[in-house]
DNA sequence: CTAGTAATACTAAATTTGAGTATAAGTAGC
DNA sequence: GCTACTTATACTCAAATTTAGTATTACTAG
């Protein structure tokens, strides 16, 4: 599919596999993610580091990386993809180019205090401000809409242009088709290949839209890795209509309020508050603790707490087949 | 979580990548999977090869393997999982140690005619008979449950009985928890743990059950290859539920019973049939090509065509968060 | 005391799902 | 040509779930 004209590795090339961690966690509202700034004004970078020989497994692998880079310690650690045929530009410089690349997702509880490591949480709206929809269409995903449109009359033909509209309708939900919150790669990827993040013009590809006229929100990130956390940001959108992940991310106990904030600050967009209250309550995924949360602003609220036995033992709950029943 | 002494791969090691297909078609009402055959007697292994410098992308590396092994030419292709704390055995022979494993799922149209090669096409239950639920029950599950009800009441103390309780619900659906179908994964794995694959003496675990306690229906594969089509199996079973990957699996046109026999075949249990309709048809992922199939032994059907739109159209329908509308 | 916010309870309509029946239109055997 | 069987398809109806609200309670801030 890309246009970027990519470099062959010769024989001399030895194999590297990149490891790569998005290192989630909630701050009040906001989901945060663990970034590596860099020494020289360059742009962020995600924990990350070569499979070398003496990590047992790729997790282990993983783990001491992100320990070493971070100090921070992973509990839930979930594998993304492997990169293989990645916008990666190969190092001119070493001797080895860059082949694979595997990314992770992690969820922590805790968004620990930075240490004095290069190490700092940031708000992921930082780098994906088109993602957050909580107080309506922010103001970029307009003006990606424009372009967009733009781009799709610029086709040079009819079955391109149908094509372009196609891709228009499924990742951005343009023409009144619904917007779905857990295509996040999509959409990066459809910026990056019409020219709209500045990736696609330091990586050298020949795209629609010129270098001058990348969007102004959304900050870019090393190498592949805005790709990563944009692959980590989709799962775990999608992720969360079936399984019960936001609790990796919850305190032992929390308020209803909470919770809901959570769900609502990962997929992006508003709830509605006694509906998802029943969702909660009807599967039996928190208990009451019998404490109460006073000043909050309002009414105090019972604590609850995640029923830890349901991690297990629910399925799916939410996609169904008509299958029949004995 | 593993139990099995594992190597330690030294820094002698060149790293290895390999890629390993799962290919998909349907033959009337089975789900067939390309195997190799091997030449001495040994299991079936999938089509398989080591990602080489001469590969451009991994994808690449893939279709060029098969293609050399089978003379089959891949269409839709999907990475499933990397690998690399698996349960392979490194060669001893060979300088290098096998450290990664690249499992794609492919799903191609036809069931070709088997060429003069070693590939052959096999029913993809002849390696999982426990996942065939359409005809009830089948008898290899009665064992295994009574296998692991067993392995659950020798737990050694009241904690571990418990986790052993808790994973037999989850995978088996024991104890009149919901049984998912597609938990193909888990419940392999959780055979190779307590020792019922024959997989796991080869590889040296130690089990729970005894090498001549394994189950004797359901055939062994090369190395990882079963566990690399358990995922394979799983994903796909997945995902039918949410995106219409199914047509890729069925010819251009096809009868209304031939589409739900192909979605009760991969999904291993029989579906309502006027739901199943219903369903369908209410998504539109379909449509009346006008002609009509006789003699096919009973009322003549009309002749279907699945909408190639509404591929990208549609969105990811059936789950779902309780969003407020504007 | 008042306004504002949060928590929580409750409700009615619309939609979807589960389970089943009825009927139509062919083939195969005799 | 009749009968039994198979497949296709239409239709129904109750139960469950979802959507979109309103109403009430209980605190905080000023």
């Amino acid at each position: 599919m890309s246009t970027r004209p990519r470099r062959r590795t010769t024989d001399r090339d030895t194999l590297t596999v990149g490891l790569s961690a998005v290192i989630v966690a909630m701050n009040g509202d906001e989901p945060m993610v663990l970034a590596i700034r860099s020494n020289d004004g360059g742009p962020d970078a995600l924990p990350s580091g070569p499979l070398e020989s003496r990590h047992r497994t790729l997790d282990a692998g993983l783990r001491s990386w992100v320990e070493q880079q971070t100090r921070q310690t992973l509990g839930y650690v979930e594998q993304l993809y492997t990169f293989g045929d990645s916008n990666r530009l190969a190092d001119e410089s070493a001797q080895t180019a860059r082949v694979l690349s595997i990314g992770y997702l992690a969820l922590v509880r805790e968004a620990r205090p930075e240490s004095d490591s290069n190490a700092l949480w940031r708000d992921w709206y930082r780098y994906f401000p088109w993602e957050d929809r909580r107080a309506g269409k922010p103001a970029v995903l307009t003006r990606i809409e424009r372009e967009l449109r733009q781009w799709m009359a610029a086709a040079p033909n009819r079955e391109e242009r149908r094509n372009r509209e196609e891709r228009l309708r499924t990742s951005f939900g343009l023409h009144d088709a619904p917007l779905s919150d857990d295509r996040v790669l999509e959409r990066y990827e459809l910026l990056y290949h019409v020219g709209l993040v500045p990736e696609a013009h330091r990586d050298g590809m020949r795209t629609w839209a010129a270098a001058k006229n990348v969007l102004d929100e959304g900050e870019t990130m090393l190498a592949d890795h805005r790709r990563v956390l944009a692959t980590a940001i989709g799962r775990l959108r999608g992720k969360i209509k079936y399984r019960p992940v936001v609790f990796e991310l919850m305190p032992p106990t929390f308020r209803f309020r909470q919770l809901q904030r959570a769900v609502e600050a990962l997929a992006g967009l508003r709830l509605h508050t006694s509906n998802f209250r029943r969702l909660v309550e009807s599967q039996g995924l928190v208990e009451d603790t019998g404490e109460v949360a006073a000043g909050t602003g309002g009414r105090p609220a019972r604590l609850l707490r995640f029923r830890r036995d349901v991690l297990l033992e629910r399925p799916a709950p939410g996609v169904r087949l008509p299958a029949v029943r004995r």
